[in-house]
DNA sequence: CTGAAAGCGCTTACAG
DNA sequence: CTGAAAGCGCTTACAG
């Protein structure tokens, strides 16, 4: 057997051991039949000589398919954000269909808990080889994630991360880091003496940890400027799907400081601050905000946001089908805790995130 | 023929042609010895089908090689930027290699014209199925692009675009608009009675068009603000190859304008003047550069830096060797300009950019 | 110019 | 528990 010119096969494996080359498939994938005795051997044998199978042949002879669930938010008018991991999905999958991976999507309503439920149930139904889950309602999420794990499917969570160690995969950024930089930010751009308000848009019943993270990261940064005591860093809570008046409650909070210098919007609802700072022509804050969702796009080309911190929503669609390429067919360990790196965004390198 | 029921193959556009599946393969490769009539029925039928063929079994049995040359300098103590491209490589091999894709390294000295024309010429020997290539001498690369051309050997730029428009990609940075990246954090940190110095590290006969074009942005930004008028914008070149005595270059920069605030360094230098910096006591300086080396990192953490712009050189090897592998393997075109996103650097995203 | 056969490395029934 | 044979879809000599 020529071990050294040419890569070795089962054939090479099976003639070392003195069997068939299906005795070695069986032992190779574990499906029993096999003697303690002859499989203890093979073992040994694969071992010695450093085999991997060729995973073109195996998948040209294989013919098995590999449906994975996206069971993530549907886009929307007022929620454009999850266009973009689909996007990411897509394109992960221009690499990895040539191995039998498809995609089939549930995509629920981000406002309605009822119908993430009843996705999941289709889904579940479907009976899919690899999950990739957006727990936007945590409660639920959690349930789906048990669920699959009993069932032994792969789940690789994108955009928060409620994991408790039964995920393949987590694939999103760090809230709390994503927060300090939020915070260097606005600390090199605003002059000493004015205060900061951080604003969250909540929404009720719907997973609020991450903006949570971003605030107390936010404040992890200024901790270690003692002249900036609580007072000096105000928060303003809006509820979302009340019918609110933000504009006047903008006003309201804005106009109880009047030393307010900076805005920090712990998610991507920043424009709505950037609508009231224009409109009420108020153009001297420093507004620091999440996503490059078109309208926050719009005020950071107008210079009315300063920066935005993308969490790069088309890496994470990427990179979660990728991950389950990587366990289901390459069989390799997959990174359990896989943070995106925290993009900072200004006018000058939107242009080339076009598509992220 | 049952067309919707499983995908194509070879064998169906065989049947429906009268013809056997070997001829349908000389035309699908184009390697003549069919007539024209049959050539252009079965033509014909690929196209109604919408046939592709499966390149998993087009791999497998074809059982061919593909040498990758990756030309680019060596990773040196004085040049470590270096070693992230090749990184990126071996990360896209892991995804390519298994269609027979594999990368020979031809590194020669940054410093050193002469070893990159014995390295070309050592790689043009063992004629490579496609080249990836640093132009770090631009008319010694220039004279391989054409080489290659002429040869019909793809080649993928990075780093530095010279390409005429024979080459089949170039991955990397937007200088110009790097450079505009750069002044817009300056300028969003600096009070605006401060004066702004530039720092151009240059190298004889080596490429200098990213410098000269990130300054060209610095300056494009600072054009729509007409008080930043020339004598404000002082620029400073100093040769690096020289033994020179930098710590007394600078102080003489920056003695000369006492209203110095903030300093852009056009390469990754920027430890030079961080170092500088620190041992003459001037922690007032806005200091923005480029590239994560180590000592900028250190710089960069103890807040001497305040931004380093990332030029993300382990995904231009990522990204150059999956072009390659979309050219030569799928047969798919390539995105001829791959900028990648100009990536601004804080104490706190740094931690996420490890390996990048 | 065209076809039949063997082969790439692995897997899947089937027979024993 | 094990082996021999056929097959995945494409390609490569070889024969005519």
């Amino acid at each position: 057997v020529d071990t050294n010119l040419t890569r070795i096969r089962i054939k090479d494996i099976a003639e070392l051991a003195g069997v068939s080359p299906g005795t070695v498939d069986r032992v190779l994938h574990d499906r029993g039949e096999v003697s303690a005795a002859t499989r203890k051997k093979i073992l040994g044998i694969i071992n010695d000589m450093d085999y991997h199978p060729d995973i073109l042949a195996s998948t040209l002879a294989n013919k098995k398919e590999f449906r994975i669930a996206a069971l993530i938010p549907q886009e929307k008018y007022n929620n454009p954000f999850w266009k973009y991991p689909l996007k990411g999905i897509e394109e992960g999958l221009l690499e990895t269909s040539h191995f039998g991976l498809s995609v089939d999507k549930y995509l629920f309503d981000y406002f309605d808990r009822r119908s993430f439920i009843d996705k999941s149930g289709e889904m579940f139904k479907n009976k899919p080889k690899g999950v990739i889950l957006a727990p936007v309602f945590t409660e639920d999420a959690a349930i789906v994630i048990e669920k699959c794990s009993n069932e032994g499917i792969p789940v690789v969570l994108i955009n928060a991360n409620i994991c408790n160690g039964s995920c393949l995969a987590f694939v999103g950024q760090d809230s709390l880091q994503s927060g300090m930089v939020a915070a260097r930010l606005m600390h090199y751009g605003l002059d000493r003496s004015s205060d900061i308000l951080i604003v969250n848009f909540i929404r009720e019943n719907g997973n609020q940890e991450h903006i949570l993270k971003r605030e107390e990261g936010f404040r992890k940064f200024y901790s270690a400027f003692p002249e900036y005591h609580e007072s000096r860093l105000r928060q303003l809570n809006i509820i979302e799907n009340d019918i609110s008046d933000y504009p006047g409650i903008l006003k309201e909070a804005v106009l109880a400081s009047p030393r307010t210098g900076g805005i920090f919007v712990t998610n991507s609802r920043v424009f709505r601050v950037a609508e009231f700072l224009e409109s009420s022509g108020s153009l001297n804050f420093r507004l620091i905000g999440y996503d490059l969702l078109e309208e926050n796009k719009k005020y950071l080309k107008s210079g009315i946001i300063d920066f935005l911190i993308s969490q790069k929503p088309r890496e994470q669609g990427y990179k979660s089908i990728l991950s389950l390429y990587h366990h289901l067919i390459l069989k390799k360990s997959v990174e359990k805790n896989q943070y995106l790196p925290i993009d900072i965004i200004t006018r000058e390198n939107l242009g080339h995130y076009t598509f992220t």
